[in-house]
DNA sequence: TACATACAC
DNA sequence: TATGGTGTATGTA
């Protein structure tokens, strides 16, 4: 039972943990929390977490991974620590203010409740996995992932048993289950199958908003609503005999949230699903994407789950479940909140005034809503992308030739991509992800959309070369590689349509005439960023394709065309631009200290989950200083609503 | 705007 | 031997 006599045998001298905060390092609760297995998925319950997470960690501790993530779990402790004496120093006063303010807050967003759409979840079930069992039978009944030893996209649910998951890495699924067979995938097939399931979904809510390949909201209620009306009013006998109503006593439109009706309704869209497909689906029905999205989880693989629209029994649903069950609350999320004692939704109320200090108001509101039960009840319409970006994790490089020539095929993918979607935009954007597992992201934006390949390459180089001068005398050495472009703006269709989008074309039209981002570097007139410097002195050995690209010696020196300057003389930082003479040593302590400047800013880095999940945002909320400041003028006189 | 972090699938 | 790829939202400066 008791964990600390168990570990014991496997306790590591931390230096972090002695000296300085013993009494912060001992409240530390958290040590795994990033490496340990994840069990909130269907299909893992009742595991032997202990032993499972003790392969995890044996086969994981000492690599660089593991390094990292306990680097990243140490800091989000840290931080929880920290929140946590905060929430124990907040006076009773302050306590007792927020508490008025919540309740009055709360009592505002209740009349904003919604019984009365039908939104339903429906997810497939281990769908890579299911779709490969289904095309190779010998798969079925055994343990099977789809993925390579590196990486599982997914398990079916005889290999979660074992604890075998998404993202975990196929190497370490061995080791929990050494019969498990992992099989690659083919997302063209994934793809196929999807467009099926989702022309099911079509014939439900044409207005459906799918998440990914295999899951989807859908707001049947007009649909059930006009299935009773043709059953009801319509002298079709086929209709009279629609067998979702059978044995069902409806006689009215206004019975459209009947449990029988809706669920046979359900049950007949998963039945389409697997007649067309041969793949089970599950489904969660609700009054919100919240709630519905919890809901299909409940009774996977091929089950449904019935949440009535009914106010006390969603409350007292939500309030029972640990809040890792909610869309949007993570490991991160999940750990802040148990730093705070809160482990269910319910507790997640009873320290609603101690959030309300403590969190922004955006998590603040969040939080509200998930214990009251609320979420959008409308079905966002689908919104254009943000950015497109290619991304490719390789054996490591460090030669800066080699991620040149990755950057080349990166850029020349993306701007395929983009090309064939028709997009361009200003802002284009690199990812590095070093052998340590730190990412940095570097953008710049230009003066024109782009989606050009020369662009993207000249712009990406620019931005690496960047960090390759920072870093020296250091050594770069990667493992991922990505690009990005992303401020769209208007797409090319858009442009020429709507007033405000012509304006903006016009103002875009100067691009005839507007010099190449190359002819920028050349010309090194006003250019949007200093010229990049890659005075570099990795051995640079010349390569035969090297000599497609005439721009790349515009844009950076070869290292021998800038070998390292003077001791003496000035040079300029590559961070601020700034001029610093002094020599080698100066340059780089002045390097240093822009650096610090640049990504040191905080010891805890801010707590930042997303909010935004599914469905329309919510339009509760717009001025909610405003609400609290007229409930305390009205409270004065009546405070009966308390 | 730029960057890091968290989350989903 | 070995820990993915694509996209969005949020906090801070
Ligand atoms: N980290 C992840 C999670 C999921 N997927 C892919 C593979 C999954 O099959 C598909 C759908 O994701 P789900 O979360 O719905 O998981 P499954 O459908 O596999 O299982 P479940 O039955 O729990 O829905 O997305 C992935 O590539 N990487
Ligand atoms: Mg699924
Ligand atoms: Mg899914
Ligand atoms: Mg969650």
């Amino acid at each position: 039972m008791s964990q600390e006599e168990v570990i014991s045998d496997s306790e590591e001298y931390d230096p972090l943990s002695s000296g300085l905060e013993p009494e912060i390092e001992s409240l530390s609760t958290d040590t795994d929390s990033r490496m340990a297995l994840n069990t909130n998925k269907a299909g893992m319950e009742g595991l032997d977490k202990d032993k499972i997470n003790k392969i995890i960690i044996e086969a994981s501790k000492g690599s660089k991974f593991y390094i990292n993530q306990k680097k990243r779990q140490e800091i989000a402790s840290k931080r929880n620590m920290k929140l946590k004496q905060e929430m124990e120093r907040i006076t009773k006063s302050d306590l007792e203010r927020a508490i008025l303010e919540t309740n009055y807050e709360i009592e505002l967003l209740e009349s904003t409740r919604d019984l009365s759409s039908i939104i339903v979840h429906v997810d497939m079930d281990a769908f890579y996995a299911s779709v490969e069992m289904r095309d190779d039978p010998s798969l079925r009944d055994i343990p099977m992932a789809v993925g390579g030893s590196s990486m599982l996209s997914t398990s079916n649910y005889v290999a979660r048993k074992f604890g075998v998951r998404a993202g975990m890495p196929g190497f370490i699924a061995k080791k929990l289950c050494p019969d498990l067979k992992i099989v690659g995938g083919s997302f063209d097939k994934y793809r196929a199958v999807s467009k099926v399931v989702r022309g099911i979904f079509h014939e439900y809510d044409p207005d459906f908003s799918p998440m990914g390949l295999d899951e989807a909201y859908i707001n049947i209620t007009q649909h059930v609503r006009s299935r009773i009306q043709h059953f009801l009013i319509d002298n079709n006998r086929e209709l009279r005999e629609d067998p979702v109503f059978d044995k069902l006593d409806i006689c009215s439109i206004d019975q459209y949230w009947d449990r029988g009706l809706v669920e046979n309704i359900v049950r007949e869209m998963r039945g389409k699903i697997e007649a067309a497909t041969q793949l089970t689906a599950s489904a969660g029905i609700a009054v919100n994407t919240m709630l519905s999205k919890i809901c299909s989880d409940m009774n996977k693989p091929n089950g449904q789950f019935f949440l009535p629209p009914v106010r006390d029994n969603l409350i007292e649903f939500i309030r029972n479940l640990p809040v890792r069950k909610v869309c949007g609350i993570g490991k991160v999320t999940e750990e802040m909140l148990k730093s705070l004692g809160i482990i269910k939704v319910q507790q997640l109320y009873e320290k609603r005034a101690e959030l309300k200090i403590l969190m922004t108001d955006c998590s603040y509101q969040n939080f509200l809503r998930i214990f009251m039960g609320l979420g959008s009840t409308e079905l966002e319409v689908k919104s254009d992308r943000k950015s497109r970006s290619t991304e490719r994790t390789f054996p490591e490089i460090s030669n800066p030739l080699k991620m040149y020539e990755m950057l080349e095929k990166l850029s020349s993918e993306l701007s395929d991509d983009l090309k064939k979607k028709g997009c361009a935009g200003y802002t284009i954007g690199i990812k590095l992800k070093t052998v340590d597992f730190e990412i940095k992201t570097r953008v710049m934006t230009i003066p024109y959309p782009t989606n050009d390949c020369k662009d993207i390459l000249t712009c990406s180089r620019t931005l690496l070369d960047k960090e390759i001068a920072l870093l020296k005398p250091k050594m770069l050495k990667l493992r991922l590689m990505g690009v990005k472009v992303s401020g769209f703006g208007l797409g090319e269709d858009e442009l020429n349509q709507t007033e405000a989008g012509e304006s903006k074309a016009k103002r875009r039209k100067l691009q005839p005439n507007m010099p190449s981002l190359i002819d920028m570097f050349n010309s090194n007139s006003n250019s949007f960023e200093p010229p990049s410097i890659n005075n570099s002195n990795y051995p640079l050995q010349a390569k035969e394709d090297l000599g497609n690209y005439t721009f790349r010696n515009s844009l950076s020196q070869q290292p021998e065309d800038s070998p390292d300057p003077n001791p003496q003389s000035s040079s300029t930082c590559p961070i601020c631009s700034q001029i610093i003479t002094g020599g080698n040593l100066t340059l780089n302590k002045h390097i240093d200290s822009c650096l610090n400047k640049r990504y040191i800013r905080d010891e805890l880095s801010p707590y930042t989950a997303p909010i935004k999940t599914a469905g329309k945002q919510c339009k509760s909320s717009t001025n909610s200083q405003l609400s609290i400041q007229s409930y305390f003028t009205k409270s004065k006189d009546n405070n009966h609503h308390l």
